[in-house]
DNA sequence: AACGTATGTGAATCCGGATTCACATGGGAG
DNA sequence: CTCCCATGTGAATCCGGATTCACATACGTT
């Protein structure tokens, strides 16, 4: 007795979204187009959402909480702190690095007020996941680590994806400089 | 010989979007809004600038020179590369603080394309002032420490405005970590 | 004085994209 | 068999803010 099963349509409508916003941002993925590639009519959206922010707020839910449980989840490998912050930006830069539009998606791309308060909240996670990590470091140096991995990565002025041993010296780079960071 | 003369109908809307910028951010600034502060018609916007993006450019480009300068002028005191490092980011995060709301404009508030890539260009100035007052640090080190400044003073995550003892000690955590993060 | 140019005016218009709604359709309940 | 409700449709509509343009007005030039 399977309640609220969700109907295939929207899932359909969460999909599209997803795969619209990974390759062409906010932007790409108007009314039009993501009904277009669900396949369903513009009308139908609003049978599952009551506007299209909603609906881009629980995409953007469902991919932050991804990224979010993928560095927890390395960082669980670890046991000292240091490790253990090295570890979860390892795994927060692989996956930056694999997928660049969805990393700046979630992180920077300007969208609307209800996406951005979302956005927001995971921003907090974040920090909060480095005060956690490091064993209650201060919140603003946990939000400086934060802001310095997030611009190194995925700000304007990072330079364009890498070659493989690029990426890979970019990464260790980042880790460094959140390791002195964080070292008392 | 002209005395005082009134200030010309183009400053004045330099300078009434800037006020409003400071007040309530880019959506404060509608045509409407701004022309009525300059006490001209929405019309006349346009017998100056070609479009509202440009006028927004030009106020973009005037307020962040202001703060680029203001830190490159602080740095020139000091003569070790992390004296003049931190000498620049104590002026830039009180400024910062003194304004939050054009800081906020000027790093991170979403706007229109044309003001981003202007906002692009001096990020990546900040950086390599970075790169500059830490005598060839690499761009990616300079960016971390930009993006850590940044987020930690004005990012979605910091708190709100603090009382001045808060203040000075926020500022002091910011220039530690700086200094960490750029002590090879 | 007559003319030209720069500047100012603000109601009308445009514009792109979200949202609505009158009209299907299908399948389960009574 | 009929009714009802959930779901789907897509052209029409709405919406908010930028932009245009026909009509002043001021002033310098000849």
């Amino acid at each position: 007795m399977t309640v609220a099963a969700p109907a295939p349509t929207r899932q359909r409508l969460l999909d599209a979204t997803g795969e619209l916003l990974a390759e062409g941002g906010y932007a790409a993925a108007t009314v039009a187009a993501l009904t277009s590639r669900a396949g369903v009519a513009t009308g139908t959206l609003y049978r599952h959402f009551s506007s299209k922010e909603e609906l881009f707020v629980e995409v953007f839910r469902n991919l932050s909480g991804r990224e979010l449980a993928a560095m927890v989840d390395a960082a669980a490998g670890e046991s000292a702190p240091l490790d253990r912050l090295e570890a979860a930006i390892d795994a927060f830069a692989r996956r930056a690095l694999a997928e660049p539009r969805v990393a700046w998606a979630l992180l920077a791309e300007p969208v609307d007020a209800l996406v951005d308060a979302e956005r927001l909240e995971y921003r907090r996670r974040y920090r909060d996941l480095v005060v956690d990590l490091l064993e209650d470091a201060s919140p603003a140096l946990a939000a400086a680590i934060v802001g310095g991995v997030g611009e190194a990565l995925v700000g304007p002025t990072s330079q364009p994806p890498t070659s493989p041993q690029e990426r890979s010296a970019l990464i260790a780079e980042i880790k460094a400089f959140a390791r002195r960071a964080a070292t008392p």
